[in-house]
Parts: C-alpha cells; structure tokens; sequence
DNA sequence: CCTCTCGACTAAAGCGCTTTAGAAACAGTG
DNA sequence: CACTGTTTCTAAAGCGCTTTAGTCGAGAGG
C-alpha cells in the first residue's frame, strides 16, 4: 500500500521550541537558555553557533513559558477610566502613551491598555483585580490619582509594582512624579500681564481632577502675587457652556483655559456675544495640541512635554518592577507657544 | 531560645495556586481545572466548594500558565504606525479602541497596543515579528491597509489570525471588514447640492490613505452623477495649507474635508484671505469630533460609528482565532451632522 | 602521575496550570 | 451477588522555558 512519505520535520507547522535550537546547535536546551540570558558559562563559539540556529529557526523564548519560569510578564498595565469621548480631545494621553510604549519597547516590556467607562468605578477596580489576580502584569501606570483613591488600597494590598503619573492629593503608598505642568499658569499669567491685562479669569475643567485644581491654585498665586482679581473662575463641571458664561459675566479682558478644547469653546461663547477674539477677549488654552495651531484665532496654548513624562513614568515603573532605584525626572519646564488669541487688552488699544 | 512562631500559611506572601484551592475545597487541583472551565464531571456541591474557595483566597488561573498548557494568550495585538502628532488629532483611533476594547473585555481578553514611528516601516514590522515569535499574541488586527502591504505575507507566512479593519486595496489574505464611511461623502454632496451648491471642492488627507482615497472617489462619483465640476480636490501631502490654498483656488462655494481637523484647517485658510465661513464658504468636516460641535462657525461633519467598527472587528478576530465564522457586521450607514458651517452659496444669497 | 580547580556543558526538577487515562464509588440489572 | 455502566474524582504527564546540582575534561600545581 502506498502511503505519503511523512517527513517528520517539514510536516509539522508547529512553532519551534528550545529543544529544536538545542539539536540544531547540538547543545542541551539548558545552554541555549544561558546563551539568550547572557549567562556565564557558554563559550563564544558555542554562543555563535546557537544565536545562529535560534535565527534560522525564528525561535525567541515563548512569553509565556518565561513568564511562568520568572515570575515575570514583561508587561505592564494601564488602566484609564475615561470615556472615548473624553480621550478622543485630550492630547495629553496620546503623547503619554506614546512616551510609555517607547520606553517600555526598548525594554521589551508591553503594555496592556484597558479602557473602561468613565462613571464606573467598580469597573475600573475590578479591572485592575482580574489583571493582577490573573497575574497579567507586573506592575501598574496609575494616572489621574484622586483624593481618597480607591484604587491605592487595592493596588497596595496586592503588593502589586506601581508608580502614579501625577501627584497624589495625599499621602500616597506609591512613588509618583509630576510634570509641574501648573508652571505653564504662571507663564501665562506673566505674558497677559505683560501685556498690560489686569481682570484675568480662569476657566477650568472638571475640578475633581487634580491637576485642574493645581492649576487653579497657581493661577490664584499668580494673581495673588500681582494683586490682581481673584474671583473670575468657572469649572466646567461639567456643563461646559454654563461655565464660560459664568467667566464672561465677570468682564475679563484675558481668560486662561486649562484646555485647548475649552479654549475653542470659550471662543465660541465670546463669538455668540457679538465679540471678537483677540479684540475683545485675549484667550489662552492649554496643551497645544493641533488644534491650537489650526483654529482661527490660532490659539496661544501652554506646552507640556507629556511624551518625556509618559517614558520617565515608564522608567521609573520598570526599576520599581526590578527592585531598583527610580532614575530621577527632572521635568521641563513648560512653554508658552504665543499665536494669535492675545493681544493687548481693549482698554489699552483704545487710548 | 525565643524565635517568633512561624505560621507556615501566613508567613509566606506568595499567589495562592490552584493546589492552594484544592487543598482548601478538598479535592485535587485537576477538579479545581475542571470546576473553573465549567467541564462536565463536576458535582453541583463539590463545585461550588471549590468556587468559595477560590473566591476566599482570590485565586484565578494564572495567565501565563494558562497560556503556556492552552497555546492561547488571549491578548490579540494591535501595532498603530503612526506618531503622536497624527493619533491626537484622529477621532478615529480612540473610538475604534474603545469598540475594541469593550469586547475584548467581555471575552476575558487584553489588548496589547504598540505604538512605532509612523516612518519606520521597518521597526514596524520587527514588532509584528517579536510579538508573533514570542507568542505573545492569539492575533492582530489590522488597520490602514495599504496597497502592497508589506504586514500582509509576514503575518500571513506565520499563519497568525489577522482581521482587516478596511478595506485592503487589492485581494488581501485575511478577512477585513469595512465601515463605508464613503457613503457619508454622498450624504454631504446631497445636503450641498441641497442648498444650492455648484462647485463643490474636496479637501483630502495623505492619498497614501486608503479611507482617503475612497473617499475622494465617492467624491468624484457624486460629482459626476450631479453633472458637476470635477478637478477641485487637493491633498494635504503631506502639506496642509498649500493643500487648502489649492482648493481655495478653483473658488468654490462649498468644500468637503476628509477630517474636522482639514477642516478647521481650511476655515483659517478662508479668514487669513478676508472671507467668512459659511457666508463666502460651506465646509464640511469628517468624524464629528468634539472639535466640530466646538469649533466656531459650528462645524457640519460627518459621523461615523468607529466604536461599533472597532466591536466588529475585534468580534470578527476572536471568531478567526477559535476557527469559528465571524459574526456578520452591517454597518450603519454615516449620519451627517449639520451645523453652522454650512449654508446656501453666496450667489444664491445675492439673488 | 595524581589531585585540584575551573570552565563548559548537561540532566532533571520545577514554574502553575490542563488534560488524559484510569481508579473509586455508586447505582442499576438480571 | 456479580456484573456493567455512570458519574465523580485523582495521578501523572506535559506545555516551553529557567535553574540547580552536578558531570566531564583540560590545564595547573605539587
């Protein structure tokens, strides 16, 4: 009877494993793991031989055999509890994000991303549980810290490497490190004053948010410190519109945005008013995102490095994940990118 | 000699195993196995002991180990070549991960998401490859599709599941699904021509775009179909006021953006020559993002459900990786969000 | 020439699960 | 009561790697 000759290794479509690396090489898996861990004890030659074979066959370690064998996943978690709609405008994430991956590319960490809705927070804490009690990650970005944070008890409890981008209301059990982005308030301030404004107001976002509140307080330090004004605030919390009326109302020649988004929304509110930006109103947003450049007015807009904080966050998680020192972060200061929505305030062109 | 008195399960701070729960439900780790993925063979009560018992010590399989017995990671991949710059400003992106996302949710899984220089094709395709021969992930899923996909024999040579978010510009070996987000161009071409509107401009991002790309041909059909000029399209490639300039120049009375962001783009472009959006110039924008609602005038603007493309798609890749057929998706056809920026043609008004 | 040391290498156990083969317990049947 | 058939449960192997303990030679020292 004729039967296809079986070819015992073309057959096979399997991935290949330690053991194939080994025969090819002609060594004991054992050597081939010394020489992919840069392990005392292999011989050049031998090293060369096996690195060749390893190409050839297209092996690398299987994660998940790795992970099982070291206790480690190379991966860390990061869990943002907002809406798409809320992501979707908020520069601030994306360049984060890109920071993290570049960072944790080279270490060939990865990163699990889980979005959950915004209002939910059991969600986003039983997010958190499956990742570690499935043991998926070796540790957590936490972003956005809220006062009373559930998720520090729970993170703590665990035992689980985390490192909180942004500063803590509180005590807080984890390292954390900031962007001192609130410095971008003082710039502004200083560039309207400058310009000879004196009734500055402050439009604000959500307020529990805490780098909100920081830079509320530095734009009341501000104007503290020049003895401005100091009542000329609104959060949009959340109505967004309600809250630049509100600023309006107050008749301020210069308003400071904590958002470029609710920058173009201020413009819109002071357009429906029949008044003009710059004219009327000078308007400062923050992030200097796209938008800010492309909107007409373009928009003068405070510029944080948020690429450089997401990778040193990143780094300082993966020395946290290896027991070792956090590298320190120095962070830059912010920039004040100067475009068209400010100008002198009205009072002063008209003399 | 006093030494403190070492409780042998307290002491030690280690995961529970699943060894842990047997011993505490008083059966053999393999009827825990069994118990957890719901296998016959388990009575109701010795069940439900073993589950309490889990529960207490808040044990779950261990990814990793699970991955390594079953060959599944249940992580699928998803490797955006784009910068920061780009993805901040692309609504498209965050709701299609949020769709993603929530369905990978439900079915227990995690999104690895990678993020590589939009230029470097090259380092691209090294993170298909390292996450494919570490067996990181079950599958990837694809997003713009390009014509001669260099992403397509790599992964296809691995015999990896892939799904398409696009559609791919020739025959492509994967399934791929497609949203027809074109129609949404047909949609705005009606409400123009509804208004009155002749010379109807279309303003494109990178042609290299396949979504791009459709769109300027559903352009050019809907053109033709209404017995109207046909050479007012630009592209913005890679430059984006010379592409608006260009549009500017065959004086129309309404343009057609493939993005808010060309859009509002535009609308500077159409200040700094001294006119007025919508009253020398209807614009239409794409993907209403909150920009659009924001933006003043109000921008009309496309809308599409990217969140429900990104359920689909992330249905449609875990049916591929259990070998299962992918549910069917029909997509919901755009919606045209009419705003202020959009209004007869000033010939008309003149009249 | 014999022991010692040291570098290069291997055998085998073990990580935490799943799975297969089979044991044990129990009920039903003639 | 012996036999068969189920149902419930267990022992043990195995997934692909890392790691520990140990083997084997070759060169050094006496």
């Amino acid at each position: 009877m004729n039967r296809p000759i079986a070819n015992s290794d073309e057959g096979s479509r399997r991935r290949p494993t330690i053991a194939d690396v080994a025969r090819r090489a002609g060594v004991s898996p054992a050597l081939v793991s010394f020489a992919f861990n840069d392990r005392p004890g292999v011989s050049a030659p031998t090293r060369e031989r096996i690195l060749v074979a390893a190409k050839e066959l297209r092996w690398r370690p299987s994660a998940s055999a790795r992970a099982l064998t070291q206790a480690r996943t190379q991966t860390v978690g990061l869990v943002l509890s907002r809406g798409a709609d809320e992501l979707e405008v908020d520069s601030f994430f994306v360049r984060f994000l890109s920071g993290v991956e570049r960072t944790l590319a080279r270490a060939d960490y990865a990163m699990l991303l889980q979005l959950v809705p915004a209002t939910d927070a059991a969600a986003t804490l039983g997010a958190y549980e499956r990742l570690i009690s499935a043991d998926r990650v070796d540790g957590f970005l936490l972003t956005d810290p809220e006062l009373e944070d559930p998720r520090f008890p729970l993170l703590a409890q665990a035992a689980v490497p985390v490192v909180i981008a942004g500063r803590p209301a509180a005590a807080a059990p984890f390292p954390w490190l900031e962007t001192e982005h609130d410095r971008g308030i003082s710039l502004a301030v200083a560039h309207l004053t400058g310009l000879g404004h004196e009734r500055i107001g402050f439009l604000g976002g959500l307020r529990a948010y805490e780098h909100v509140q920081r830079r509320y307080i530095r734009w009341r330090e501000a104007m503290g410190a020049g003895g401005l004004a100091d009542d000329r605030a609104a959060f949009a919390d959340p109505d967004l519109s309600a809250a630049a009326a509100r600023v309006l109302d107050h008749e301020p020649t210069a308003v400071i945005c904590t958002s470029d988004t609710l920058a173009i929304a201020l413009i819109r509110a002071v357009h429906d008013r029949g008044l003009s930006v710059p004219d009327h109103l000078s308007v400062i947003g923050f992030d200097d995102s796209l938008l800010a450049a492309l909107s007409s007015p373009a928009l003068t807009s405070i510029r944080v490095d948020y690429t450089a904080f997401g990778a040193a966050a990143s780094a300082a998680l993966l020395a946290v994940v290896d027991g070792a020192q956090a590298p320190p972060y120095r962070p830059e200061s912010p920039t004040l990118e100067v475009r068209a929505s400010t100008t002198r305030p009205p009072q002063v062109q008209d003399l």
